[in-house]
DNA sequence: CTGTTAGCGCTTTCAG
DNA sequence: CTGAAAGCGCTAACAG
């Protein structure tokens, strides 16, 4: 049989809500007695039965963190963090948080079905990062989802995505548009002003975040706009090959290409090298995120670097309790421009 | 307040028992009454409690995908093959089962812990990938604390790790020798006679197969090996880069460079590109894993294929019981030659 | 500082 | 096929 707090207790002659104070350290314990329910807690190599706990105190040591591709870099980054902060100690039963990583693969309905096992589980933090599409239903669903869990008193945070109001989320958002639009101002400050601009899925909200801050810095500089200057697809390697591709057939006279991430900026980059065009000195080339092969490729990528750790550190202490969320239940977290090989002036 | 099973079977004016066993749908209970039941859940908007659950039947829908690096597509491959095959109905409680991924970080002592933190909560299953160290008092650690989660009813799987004997779990092991083997027996049969390999790190036991491999395909063929043609290393991108670098400058009249995984053999290129020598023209390169990225580089990565994907969801139907165990609880999945254009004849 | 006493919400025999 | 009742293992008041 698997032994129970109830013979912790018997062995270390203590009742049974002594061995549950010391294990949980939430109260004071007489040292002498401690160190008594310990050794007979090592000695049964005991250990905790979460679910009863969890019954039994209304709330587990369960973190959630739902993220779109587990394999996607963006994301790895950010959960690490976040797993990192997270696992330490400091959940109830002294011991540490069970943070997890739920892949929903970009499917809202899963998105929906991991809300659900989370809320059934009665996890005390969960944590959303990723892309959210603008599709009317599926945001009511998962807002009603979102509200749910925070009135039943699990923490939930939103890491790199947009607000869900009214709903009790605290919300820590990338700043897409400033860093998209400091990023096209600096090729304008080079001299470009023939722009291809490879946008992400259409109905993305990060998408039109970047291309909207994109046309503000184009606005600003007085940059009229050729409407065969963009193409839209998907956010990966592939896609960003096929546009780039595509934008060079449309007009050859672009002498740089803007990418709403690094992914699709790596494929175009791929593209143009075919094409037998130089970076930087036929077409420059821009990404977006700054994910770590992006100061590794050749030339180096200039992007807007986002602080994905530190964001996701900061949603792990926000979900834990240990960081006051940010006034309103907002921040916005900005991008930083890094200028780096494959941007340079345009050629003549 | 939340709502309960017993609201619900009020409000269905049947006991909470046969609510139990609608939602569990694991015992006849007449048509008309699952309706009515069915019907107050969606009413109540009633959400199972998990820990309660979990209490009383003494297990959990909770599966645990333990990874070394979430961000790296070499776990993120198998992750999400498993999370996807693991994900569908078929849990208890009607509902989904919870699939979450857990990661180390290549850290024994977080993988411990979350070894224990499953342990906790009753884990239905776990499934353990990644590298294992050859640490004595490490392995004898972890194989002590999966004996204990076997013994307590959670199946426990290997999937791409060595077995660990005596435990009661189930092995799903890559044939590394066997791949690497074939790997350098295409090289040499290419007419290669001086290859340089890059080893990924010296404690791992993938890396030591891999290299015992290699060592094999030479024996065979009566190729003596230079002591200077081997590196040991990390296993990441930029190890791979240092490591052909050093390889190239302390014999440069080698032909070929293997390495023990595709992220080594990537920088490996890059560094022979920055030595202004051509792949395979000049130095052919080789790599494992053939992960998603490799056949996308130029020139495409010639690899040993392992079915990461195939693997992880054939882990995750022996860890749900929808697939038989293999024979003995070891199954060896062999690795595929992926001859591409990154290797070729050696120069003259 | 420690023990006693009730449950937490669900599953599961055991009888109908 | 359905109901009644007895816990699962732990926590949290409440008294000492």
């Amino acid at each position: 049989m698997t032994v129970t707090l109830a013979d912790v207790a018997a062995r270390a002659q203590v009742s049974p809500a002594t061995v549950s104070r010391v294990l949980n350290g939430n109260y004071p314990v007489a040292t002498a007695t401690r160190e008594r329910v310990l050794r007979a807690v090592d000695e049964l190599d005991y250990v905790l039965n979460g679910p009863a706990s969890a019954l039994a105190a209304a709330t587990s040591d369960l973190v959630g963190i739902l993220v779109d591709d587990i394999a996607d870099p963006f994301f790895g980054v950010m959960a690490s963090a976040i797993q990192h902060e997270i696992g330490g100690p400091g959940g109830r039963a002294g011991g540490e948080r069970l943070a997890v990583v739920c892949n929903t693969g970009g499917a809202p309905a899963r998105e929906l079905t991991y809300l659900t096992l989370l809320q059934r589980q009665r996890a005390a933090a969960v944590i959303m990062t990723g892309a959210v599409a603008e599709d009317e239903t599926h945001t009511a669903a998962v807002c009603a989802k979102i509200r749910k869990l925070t009135e039943a008193g699990t923490r939930v945070v939103l890491c790199g995505r947009p607000p869900a109001t009214g709903t009790g989320a605290v919300t820590l958002a990338f700043d897409n548009l400033g860093g998209a639009r400091r990023l096209t101002e600096h090729l304008l400050g080079l001299g470009h002003r023939r722009l291809g601009y490879i946008a992400g899925p259409g109905e993305w909200t990060a998408t039109r975040h970047r291309l909207a801050g994109h046309r503000a810095a184009l606005g600003a500089a007085d940059v009229a706009e050729d409407p065969r200057w963009t193409v839209h697809g998907g956010c990966d390697r592939r896609s960003g090959y096929d546009a780039a591709r595509e934008l060079l057939l449309r007009d050859p006279s672009l002498t740089a290409v803007v990418a709403a991430n690094d992914s699709l900026a790596l494929g175009a980059c791929a593209a143009l090298r075919d094409l037998g065009l130089r970076i930087p000195e036929d077409v420059s080339v821009a990404g977006f995120d700054d994910l770590p092969f992006s100061l590794d490729v050749v030339p180096s990528l200039t992007t807007v670097r986002l602080p994905l750790a530190e964001a996701g550190a900061r949603a792990g202490r926000i979900a834990t309790g240990r960081e006051e969320p940010p006034p309103g239940g907002l921040a916005t977290v900005r991008g930083e421009l890094m200028a780096r090989g494959s941007s340079g002036v345009p050629r003549p």
